[in-house]
DNA sequence: CTGTTAGCGCTTTCAA
DNA sequence: TTGAAAGCGCTAACAG
């Protein structure tokens, strides 16, 4: 490996001379910088970021764990978290942490041993392995989902309007028995979504039925289940929410195996979209997240808290639209 | 920050036997190492891993360099990457290329500066960035891109076999003007899955056609511009094999937005599956790839790669295989 | 503007 | 089995 004492020996200056140039942060003799400039070609010296790391007691990688990688909702925020990111000078790493606490934890554990500069998270839920971040000092974002018993900056969508305006659309598309599928009891926004939902119901003097509510598990599984488990109830939907992109899926997979048509049949809206919705037949009508900007405001908040770590916390939250495609045609159609 | 010298100093041991203790390589006195395990949890000690890899010259994390974070190919492939990791005791941290060989410089440089311990890259064709990593001694692992002018450990699908089992397929179908949408001109993938097209139209004296095939850039936007020229050159094609998914994606959308309905006029095979291929109506023949596969085995050559960086090189090619839904029904169909 | 010097926190010889 | 000491490669006071 060359050192950058190799390369002051064949510039002929001191180590420290190297270090001012690499890092362009104090001024050198503009003849002196040239030696070194080609001393470090000649030598494809390449600065070992461990070392500097150690010394400046920080990286410049950000860590970004998300709970899925497999959900496409996180691909385009990760976009924007690197845009932002790779401009603000630091490589963005991603963990997946496949919504699993321990897998989170240990992410979270190699986060701070590697002293990453700043972290942005999709948790789990479990608040301790967030405290674990934030009482180390180190700067943190939480994205998607709050985290209540941690003290971070957070950047949300507003998941029980988007919820309302699903189910709000669907009531006005004249289905009546409209059901439910939303998350994890555990995560702030699957309860969101629910009380969107039940706002939804109460505004348009539908009648709750806990018979029409599920909880799934964000999966395309749980929500083929969940959608098996509501028809078999004897419940009678005729229209479902379904409060994540898998899960829609999953339902549908659900109300096809069944040979229950969609929307004649049953009315579909979906939280959050998927690639190829409009490919989809019936097309789905999902409620869009404005996923790339969701990165991005994360990102610059991380910026802003790593740049002052005492400022205030502050907690974004973005708006969702509601996408109207096919899936939730008006009930009336029916009877066309 | 906790350090070693401070349970040392609680502990009333030498930093050294910390150090033992925490490693568990060297054998320490019971009662001490109790002690020294004690003074660890009071203090909530967490050994530095940044000093920790200055000292022994290497990480514990993998790198895994995707081109495309938005290509569901890759979202099982990590995962078998990371079950054997994380087995392995590596943490898996994945960088986004994007397609871009500049973005992937990047990501090698901050490699190789930040000592990962092993690379797992689908390289962007740049072999330049491969040789870097090799040349600096990293372990490293090709994944489904090979890379001639590097040399180093490779895992591939059978590109060529399964674009003939497509094309084949389309012909055994009774399409007889099948079109190929393959991917950039740089890419291996690319050129293997075009050779395979063309084997079989030879295989079953289709006569070959230029203006039936076309360049993509393996995403949605070129796929749909590719079909788009295929069509408006007049090649009057009845079929289409696409090259990766996204691009498969495209000309769908492409042949929607004309109007033309697949399969009755326009049969339609993908490489690569896509989540929900199933639920696109009409559902979509693929040749799948074993992409969780494909990560694990990387996974496993680059731990074998670590332990042994002298043993001979290996190329790995895993089998693909023909998944038939609708998209690709047999031509008469249109005239019954 | 430049060089000397002292560590960052840890592991690992080498002696005891 | 344990401790002392050196040093991984770099940066940042501090002097000059």
């Amino acid at each position: 490996m060359v050192t950058i004492y190799d390369v002051a020996k064949l510039a002929g200056v001191s180590a420290a001379t190297v270090s001012r140039v690499v890092n362009g942060r104090s001024s050198v003799d503009a003849g002196l910088a040239a030696r070194v400039q080609q001393a470090m070609a000649e030598l494809d010296y390449r600065p070992n970021a461990v070392a500097r790391n150690l010394r400046r007691q920080k990286t410049s990688i950000w860590a970004v764990i998300i709970s899925d990688i497999g959900n496409p909702f996180f691909t385009s925020l990760v976009r924007g978290v690197e845009d932002v990111g790779q401009a603000a000078g630091y490589s963005v790493v991603l963990c997946n942490s496949d919504e699993d606490p321990a897998k989170e934890a240990r992410y979270v554990a190699a986060a701070l041993a590697e002293q990453m500069a700043g972290v942005i998270i999709s948790s789990t839920g479990k608040a301790a392995n967030l405290s674990r971040l934030v009482d180390a000092g180190t700067p943190v974002v939480a994205i998607d989902r709050e985290v209540r018993a941690a003290a971070v900056d957070t950047v949300l969508v507003d998941n029980a309007h988007g919820a309302d305006l699903a189910t709000s659309h669907l009531a006005e598309q004249g289905y009546r028995r409209i059901a439910c599928i939303t998350g994890p009891r555990r995560l702030p926004t699957a309860q969101r979504r629910l009380q969107g939902y039940r706002a939804a119901l109460t505004a348009y003097r539908l009648e709750p039925d806990d018979n029409l509510v599920r909880y799934g598990d964000y999966r395309e599984e749980g929500g083929y289940q969940a959608m098996a488990s509501i028809l078999d109830s004897g419940a009678a939907p005729d229209a479902v929410f379904a409060a994540n992109n898998l899960m829609t899926v999953g339902a549908l997979e659900c109300l096809v195996d069944r040979g229950i048509t969609v929307p004649a049949q049953m009315g579909v809206v979906g939280f959050d979209d998927i690639p190829w919705a409009h490919l989809v037949r019936p097309s789905l009508s999902t409620v869009v997240q404005p996923t790339y900007e969701l990165g991005r405001t994360a990102a610059l908040l991380l910026v802003e808290r790593i740049a002052e770590p005492t400022r205030p916390l502050s907690t974004v939250t973005l708006r969702t639209e509601l996408k109207i495609r096919d899936s939730s045609a008006p009930r009336e159609q029916r009877f066309r």
